[in-house]
Parts: C-alpha cells; sequence; structure tokens
DNA sequence: TATCTGACGATAG
DNA sequence: CCTATCGCCAGAT
C-alpha cells in the first residue's frame, strides 16, 4: 500500500451517500493535485470502495460501467440522466 | 533510468 | 455533442 493509495482510498470513502466527487477532486483531496488519472488506476485495482461514486470532470459516469453506476447512483439518490449526474 | 499503462482532464475541430 | 490529441501522474515492468 503506497502514501497515495492510502490517501485516495481515505479520500474516496468520505464521499458520502447521495453525493458525488470527480477524479480531480478526489486527487486534490488526497493531495495530489492533477493525478486524476492515477486516481482511476487506483480504483480500478481496489475492492470495497464505493467507486460508483466517483465521475468524471464533465459528470460522465466511468467508462465501460455506465450500467451498474447508474443503478447505484439512483439508488442512493442521485439523478443520472443520459448517463450523466446531475 | 527508461518505458508503458490507464475507470483523467483540457482543448481543438 | 463527439472524437482526436496532447499533457500529466503514480505504478508496474
Amino acid at each position: 500500500m503506497t502514501e497515495f493509495e492510502r490517501r485516495v482510498t481515505r479520500a474516496i470513502r468520505s464521499i458520502q451517500p447521495g453525493g458525488v466527487a470527480t477524479y480531480g477532486e478526489i486527487a486534490e483531496e488526497a493531495g495530489f493535485p492533477g493525478a486524476g488519472r492515477a486516481v482511476g488506476n487506483v480504483l480500478s485495482g481496489s475492492d470495497g470502495l464505493p467507486w460508483w461514486r466517483v465521475v468524471t470532470s464533465t459528470g460522465r459516469l466511468v467508462p465501460g460501467h455506465e450500467a451498474e453506476q447508474a443503478r447505484l447512483l439512483t439508488k442512493e439518490g442521485v439523478r443520472v440522466v443520459a448517463g450523466r449526474v446531475r
């Protein structure tokens, strides 16, 4: 477990149900501004984290997981329209 | 030390 | 709105 992973994990766990955060925001909260891409790498290989609460900077859902993510977010009260969060 | 990878981000067309 | 590009970052090889 690297320092980066620990901090990113913490930031993601801090997202409240019914809310979402962008990769960039997570990277910032973790103390690694600009490392949004690396954040995605961590999420792809980790488990047990609320990955569905993370979206892209434009509000788009995670590429390749739209259906599942939309289902989970909607269940938490997040409005998802046309593969986008609102 | 050099490369490659990918659940990113901003921008141009 | 969509795709193509390019720049960036931490990790893995």
